[in-house]
DNA sequence: GGAGATTGTCACAGCCCTGTCACAGTTACC
DNA sequence: GGTAACTGTGACAGGGCTGTGACAATCTCC
C-alpha cells in the first residue's frame, strides 16, 4: 500500500514533517512549493493523492483544487486541503471546490496519515491488487492478469491497460482522445486511429469467451465497455 | 444528483435536521435509530451513502462500520461517522474503522451537506450516473444511452445530440436555427429544414415507446419537448 | 373554400467513420 | 545476437449516417 503522494506546503517545516510521515509509512511523497510546480510534477509522475495547502504563493489553493477537478486527467485524485484556520466556512467552500479532506493545523501525523489511508480505500485509481470483475472476465491488476472461466487470456501490455481502464469506468464513452490520454499517458502523440487497432487486437483476444461484445463503438462518439 | 442515504442515529433531534438538511438538496433520508433497522433498509433499499452516529444502543456505531467494511455487498458505500467527541484518537480510530469522513457534533447542516457532496463525487456506484429522464426516457450522457423501459433506444449521432440537448432544455421552444446553433455548433451552414428531418426520424425511433409525442412542433416557431 | 406558408415524409447521393489488414519499427526475452 | 512478440501507422473497403431536394400533407388566414 504505497503511493505516490504530492504535497503542495510553502512552509518548509510542514512540508518536511508530512514527508517525514508519510515516507515512515512507505508512501513516496513529492514536495512542492507552488502551484507550478505542482503541475510539473502532475505531468510527469503518476500521482495518486494531493495535499494542498490553503494559501499559497503564486495562486492560492483553493483555486488549483477547483482547476483540478475541471480537469478530465486529474480529477480523480483525492484532494487534502490544509489550512490554519477552522472556521466552517472554510471547510465548506474548501469541499465544496472540490477537496475531498480537510485538516486544520496544526495537525498530528497520526490523523494524517488515517486520512490519506481513508481516502486511498476508496480511490478507484488506487485499488491496484483487487481484481474487478465484468461478465465473466477478472481482471487483477496487481497480478497484471486476465481471467475468463479460469482461463488466462494472454494480452499486450497495451491491450491490458485499455480493458483495465474501460473496466474501472464501466457504462461510459470514451472519445480516442480521451483514451489515448488515460491509457497511454497524457503527452504521448500517437494517432487516434491506433486506438481502434487496439480495440481490434482486444476484441479478439476476448472473442473465444464470448466477451467481445462487451466492447461496444459508439459512432461518432468513441467506445465503451458495457455491463451486458 | 439525487442519493438515498441512510442516517443511523438515536437521538431523535439529530435524525431530524439530519433529514431536514439533506432532503432540502433533493436526497432521499432512510433515518433509523438501530443497527437492527439498518439492516433491515440496506436488505431492502439500494443505499448509496451511511452517516452512522459513533454511539448506538445495541450495538455501537463503530462496530457496526467496521462490520460493513467486511461485506462485499457494502463495503463500497462511502460512510460518515457522527460523533460528540473531538479527540484525535476517535478520529483515527473511527477513519481505520472504515470510515470516510468523520464529523462532530455540534455540525452545521451546511458542513454536513458539503461533506457528502465531497464523498458522492467519489462514489464509483454514483459517478457515472448523469442521466436525465423523461417520462419512460432515460438518457445517459456519460454512456452515451439511451434507454425506454430498460431497452435500448439506439440513435445516430446528431439524433442523440438533438434529444439530449431538448431534454437538458424542456417546455422550451427553439427554432430551427437555435438549434443548429446549440445541437450542431455555431458556424455550421445547413439548411434549417434539416433539422426536421432529424426530428422525425427522432420520432420514427421513439414511436415504439409511445414518447413520440413529447416532440411537440410549434409552428412558425420551433420544435419543444414537452413533459407529457 | 382556396391560396400561401409551413411542416412531414421519402429517397438518394456523398461522405465520414469504423473495421480490418499488412508492414515496419521497436522492445523484450532467451 | 537472434528471435518472437508487441506496437504504431497507412491504406483500403464497407456501411451507416447525414444533408438535401422534391413532393405531399397540413395549417392559417382571408
Amino acid at each position: 500500500m504505497s503511493a505516490h503522494i504530492l504535497a503542495v506546503e510553502d512552509e518548509t517545516a510542514i512540508r518536511d514533517m508530512v514527508s517525514f510521515a508519510l515516507e515512515r509509512h512507505g508512501h513516496v511523497v513529492h514536495g512542492v512549493e507552488t502551484v507550478q510546480q505542482a503541475r510539473e510534477i502532475l505531468a510527469q509522475r503518476d500521482i495518486n493523492l494531493a495535499i494542498v495547502d490553503w494559501m499559497l504563493p503564486g495562486g492560492s489553493g483553493l483555486e488549483f483544487v477547483r482547476a483540478l477537478r475541471k480537469e478530465d486527467l486529474y480529477n480523480n485524485i483525492p484532494i487534502i486541503m490544509l489550512t490554519a484556520r477552522s472556521d466552517e466556512h472554510d471547510i465548506t467552500s474548501g469541499l465544496d471546490a472540490g477537496a475531498d479532506d480537510y485538516v486544520t493545523k496544526p495537525f498530528s501525523p497520526r490523523e494524517l496519515h488515517s486520512r490519506i489511508k481513508a481516502l486511498l480505500r476508496r480511490s478507484v485509481d488506487f485499488k491496484n491488487n483487487e481484481s474487478i470483475a465484468h461478465g465473466n472476465l477478472t481482471l487483477n491488476l496487481g497480478a497484471h492478469r486476465l481471467m475468463a472461466d479460469h482461463q488466462e487470456i494472454k494480452l499486450g501490455h497495451t491491450e491490458f491497460k485499455l480493458l483495465a481502464f474501460l473496466m474501472k469506468n464501466p457504462e461510459r464513452v470514451y472519445s480516442r482522445s480521451q483514451l489515448l490520454d488515460h491509457v497511454w499517458g497524457p503527452g504521448t502523440y500517437i494517432e487516434e486511429r491506433t486506438v481502434d487497432v487496439h480495440i481490434l487486437r482486444l476484441r479478439k483476444s476476448l472473442k473465444p469467451f464470448g466477451a467481445d461484445t462487451m466492447l461496444d463503438t459508439v459512432r461518432g462518439a468513441g467506445y465503451r465497455l458495457s455491463v451486458s
